[in-house]
DNA sequence: GTAATGGATCTTTTT
DNA sequence: GATCCATTAC
């Protein structure tokens, strides 16, 4: 291990007392953590007494290894197993099933958890057990809620996926519910602090909020009340402390709070009596444990604790973390530059008002006793790490630019040299880095042509040898596996993966997946039907339609045209197999996948949520068929372990990159309202701040003689309040541009489509270092940076179709290719499906004598993974080709592309080697395996077996076009 | 100059 | 259904 910087040894050598590292990107962090634990160590601290907090298994384990290792070079095997590093999750998981009892005491219920309690981390089952109290609940005490001309049961029967979103943020922030009121500051925090806020309301222009309450007036879908008109009309200048009152509290709101807090409340007891956790509750009430019980703290508490990526930690967290100290040596490792967790509300606040927050904290948690057994200390440290080592000077001084990039147009953000929270970081990692570096932008007229920008960028760094990787000291070329693009969302990384396959770019798509929305994920859905029920049209329809059946076909097999109507033998056949497996999903969903012949990254993750679900609390197949629908409709997804290629290109989220580092970054998609994006909260009922719990509806109600009329409409309050009060914080966005950007280590290069977004202009548009104050007194100079010349992607590829291409390749062919044979196209066609309907396990009803020969040709393919009518593309001079696949067969040392042709005669040969060749080369791009081509003449009984043509012939081809 | 109107386009996810 | 931005209206 490398020496430890003057900044590194501070943080080391920094055991007593509060210690807040500020540790930008490529900073050292992890090694100085590992560094300050041997230390600690050295000054006599006990390993049972030093606990090192993370997020991740994945950061637990490396963190774990590293420490490890370090006590082995100290020669200090003896304590190596001692060490005690978690993550939040199951140090609290811990915790509660340790005293599982206390939890009862402090919500003060009868139920008791047990030490069974089971933590069920799939959100599905979690939202549809919520959803099932929710009834009962209802049931049970939804007319406590009907009164004072107010209805919140009707209210909230639209809002109740927002109700349990709600509560979980709810614990994350650390209000607890108990029967009849709040724990500590909860009913201040649910009722929001506007009586704090008159100076809001102070500086309003009245000329806005008069015109905002009217234009609402006007509206059928709110009510605003005549005695607020009323005021409106008296008062001229001064807003009318009517409508203060009435924005901030009201009748209606506080039946709604009270709604919550018992939903919330009750919906605890449930899952007690249930011995059922989230990880939410985990954490809550392993809080509650820590809280109520002495015997608890002494035994699990630290003297010293080291917690990464404090950014990321939210209010409960926090909590829990000074409950479990001995004394005041907390560590908090972090950077708020790249706090980009807000959905799930957290906030960088922690980390930027440490102190001010711990001693707020403490004051609270020890208010009726000594629960923390030290006073808040008097002096709070806070050190930055300022070297990094991993990227050029040139990437750390774009990615610093990232934190004052304009959100919006009007948007008026801080220049970094004026934001007191920035630390400025030097670039001091191999030298050979600040030689080969780069910043480029690119940019096309529409999102293909960008992500066709994109690749053409990809395989610039890879073969024009104009960049080359600092590795050990040397250089070396480029290889995709150097590479990361990082992008806004997963939509654009799976349709820029989809390119790149067709492109013939290695690329591997990390992240997770909606993988029940997948075909293996359909063909489960729908076989589970089918098995579950024999009559069930969709799973049977869906089913027959993946087989690409005709509707025709599909109709008479259903039964629908009058005719009696009955599914293939095989499929039927099939079914009676897996019925008798019902009661073994695992069984049955691999058989379902065997029938296929599917066994992928996809396949495997279904059948392990799937077996895991049905192993916990569901029991039927109906509960797993539902468990696949929510899933689809609720877009869930799921990590998929994937095969990784080590030389592809990484195709990942912003997001999902924190933490990791590549040679080459290109970040993609900065597009107008994509990247930043303007999404705000989609919630009809959220909770603010400042605005406390608030819904977007409101329950209205009005009598005419003695019809009383009901409707749930906008609420005018909740509308007004968010349009004239509150401006919205875009401020993460810019972090998740700087996490981003400062994952590159000697290239980066931004990508945007024709409407580019702020983000973009902000590094393209003039000299935005001119006349910049970057006297920051580090070893690079800011103002030195050019502007770079934007490269636009002006060429767009023309698409060519194979057989577009055979028809060009002179008239010796063309006679050939409209009759494909004595007997016609149409006839090839129907040929041609019937062989499709064979490969899926499906008997033909028509029959042909080419059948046997296409039955002989897939029997001699077992072993291989076949997959048939496959789209592929390849680019070959300034074109690029695109076509059909009858066969693709994967060996595991090759790749068979078959076609079959009903022609008589051999006319047509060398014709059809130049598509097969096509083929050939586009697959051997997507798979990295050489591919032989079969021209299976099936009428003739005959298969022509040969090596693909060189890419030049095709070319020769392209230029006849 | 400012206000009203219309068009385009819309996310992230450890444990 | 919200929300920004460009265009039009005044």
């Amino acid at each position: 291990m490398s020496d430890a910087n003057e900044q590194q040894q501070k943080i080391i050598d920094h055991t007593e007392g509060p210690l807040v590292v500020d540790a930008g990107p490529g900073t050292g962090k992890t090694s100085t953590l590992v560094k300050r634990y041997i230390a600690l160590l050295e000054r006599d601290v006990k390993p049972n007494d030093i606990l090192m907090v993370t997020f991740t298994n994945n950061a637990a384990a490396e963190l774990r290894d590293r420490i490890r290792d370090a006590m082995s070079k100290a020669g200090r095997l003896d304590e190596i197993n001692s060490i005690r590093t978690s993550t939040f999750d199951a140090l609290c998981l811990r915790m509660v099933l340790g005293s599982p009892d206390i939890v009862s005491r402090f919500f003060n219920i009868d139920p008791i958890l047990s030490r069974k309690a089971r933590l069920v981390d799939n959100e599905s089952l979690n939202r549809e057990h919520f959803m099932l109290f929710y009834s009962d609940f209802i049931r049970e005490h939804g007319d406590r809620y009907r009164r004072d001309g107010n209805d919140v049961t009707a209210l909230m029967g639209g809002l109740r996926t927002d109700l349990y979103k709600l509560i979980n943020k709810m614990m994350a922030r650390g209000m607890i519910p108990f029967r009849y009121d709040w724990f500590m500051d909860g009913e201040s925090l649910a009722k929001g602090r506007m009586n704090n806020i008159g100076n809001v309301f102070a500086n309003l222009d009245m000329k806005k909020m008069r015109k905002g309450v009217l234009d609402l007036a006007d509206k059928d879908d709110y009510a605003v009340p005549a005695e607020i008109l009323n005021a409106l009309e008296k008062e001229e200048d001064r807003i009318p402390p009517e409508i203060y009152e009435s924005l901030a509290n009201d009748d209606k709101r506080f039946l709604m709070l009270e709604f919550v807090r018992d939903v919330y409340f009750a919906y605890i007891e449930r899952s007690v009596r249930d011995n059922r956790l989230t990880f939410g509750l985990t954490a809550l009430f392993a809080f509650a444990v820590l809280y109520t019980d002495e015997r608890t703290r002494k035994l699990h508490s630290v003297e010293h604790m080291m917690v990464d990526e404090f950014q990321d930690t939210n209010e409960l967290q926090m909590e829990i973390c000074l409950l479990l100290l001995k004394k005041p040596n907390l560590c908090a490792v972090g950077d708020w530059k790249q706090g980009i967790y807000g959905f799930r509300y957290v906030s960088p606040d922690n980390i930027l008002n440490f102190e001010e927050k711990t001693r707020r904290l403490m004051r609270a948690l020890n208010r009726d006793r000594q629960r923390i057994p030290f006073e808040v200390p008097e002096k709070f440290s806070k050190i930055p790490l300022q070297e990094n080592y991993r990227s050029s000077a040139l990437v750390i001084e774009k990615s610093f630019r990232a934190l004052d990039a304009k959100t919006a147009k009007d948007d008026d953000v801080a220049r970094i040299e004026d934001d007191p929270n920035i630390v400025m970081l030097r670039s001091s990692g191999d030298p050979l880095r600040n030689e080969h570096t780069g910043f480029d932008m690119i940019y096309g007229e529409s999102l293909e042509d960008q992500q066709r920008a994109i690749l053409d960028k990809i395989k610039d760094y890879v073969f024009s040898g104009d960049h080359k990787i600092a590795e050990g000291g040397g250089l070396r070329d480029v290889r995709y596996g150097d590479i990361a693009v990082l992008c806004r969302n997963g939509k654009f990384c799976r349709s820029l993966k989809e390119l790149a396959d067709k492109e013939g770019v290695h690329a591997f798509l990390h992240g997770d997946v909606e993988i029940m929305s997948t075909r293996e994920g359909k063909l489960v859905l729908a076989w589970l039907r089918y098995v579950n029920n024999a009559s069930d049209i969709k799973g049977k329809t869906a089913i027959l339609a993946d087989m690409g059946a005709s509707l025709s076909y599909m109709d008479s097999v259903l039964g629908r045209n009058g005719s009696e109507g009955t599914m293939p033998r095989n499929l039927s056949d099939q079914r009676l197999t897996l019925l008798r497996k019902r009661r073994r999903p695992n069984d049955l969903i691999t058989s379902i996948f065997e029938f296929y012949g599917l066994s992928n990254d996809i396949t495997q993750a279904i059948t392990t949520i799937l077996s895991r679900a049905y192993s916990g609390s569901l029991i039927t197949i109906s509960d797993l068929i539902r468990l696949i629908e929510d899933d689809i409709n609720n877009e869930t997804k799921y990590n998929v372990d994937a095969l990784v290629n080590p030389d592809a290109v990484i195709i990942q989220t912003a997001h999902s990159s924190k933490g990791l580092e590549f040679p080459i970054v290109i970040v993609a998609g900065l597009d107008n309202r994509s990247f930043p994006s303007y999404k705000g909260d989609s919630e009809y009922l959220y909770f603010d701040e400042e605005l406390g719990v608030r819904c977007k509806k409101e329950y209205f109600s009005r009598r005419d003689g003695d019809v009383l009329y009901e409707r749930i409409i906008n609420s005018w309050r909740d509308k007004l309040i968010r349009d004239v009060c509150k401006k919205q914080d875009r401020s993460e966005e810019r972090r998740l541009l700087f996490v981003a950007m400062s994952r590159a280590k000697q290239y980066l290069c931004l990508a945007a489509g024709n409407d580019p977004s702020t983000f973009f202009k902000h590094f393209g548009e003039g000299d935005i270092f001119e006349g910049g104050g970057y006297e920051s007194g580090l070893a690079y100079d800011m103002r030195r940076s050019q502007t770079p010349k934007i490269a636009q992607y002006s060429k767009r590829r023309k698409n060519v179709s194979v057989h577009e291409l055979m028809e060009a390749q002179g008239a010796a062919f063309a006679e050939g290719i409209d009759e494909l044979s004595g007997k016609g196209a149409d006839y090839g066609t129907a040929v041609h499906d019937a062989a499709y309907l064979i490969s899926c396990g499906i008997e033909p009803n028509q029959e042909y004598p080419e059948l046997e020969e296409i039955r002989r040709i897939l029997d001699s393919l077992r072993g291989a993974e076949i997959r048939t009518e496959i789209r592929c593309a390849l680019p070959a001079g300034d074109v690029t080709l695109r076509g059909i696949i009858d066969v693709m067969a994967e060996f595991d040392d090759r790749i068979e592309i078959h076609d079959y042709k009903t022609d008589e005669n051999d006319l047509n040969l060398p014709l059809y080697k130049l598509q097969l060749s096509i083929y050939a080369h586009a697959a051997m791009g997507a798979r990295g395996k050489r591919a032989v081509c079969f021209i299976d003449y099936v009428s003739q009984k005959k298969s022509i077996e040969f090596n693909p043509l060189p890419m030049t012939d095709i070319e020769a081809a392209v230029l006849n076009l």
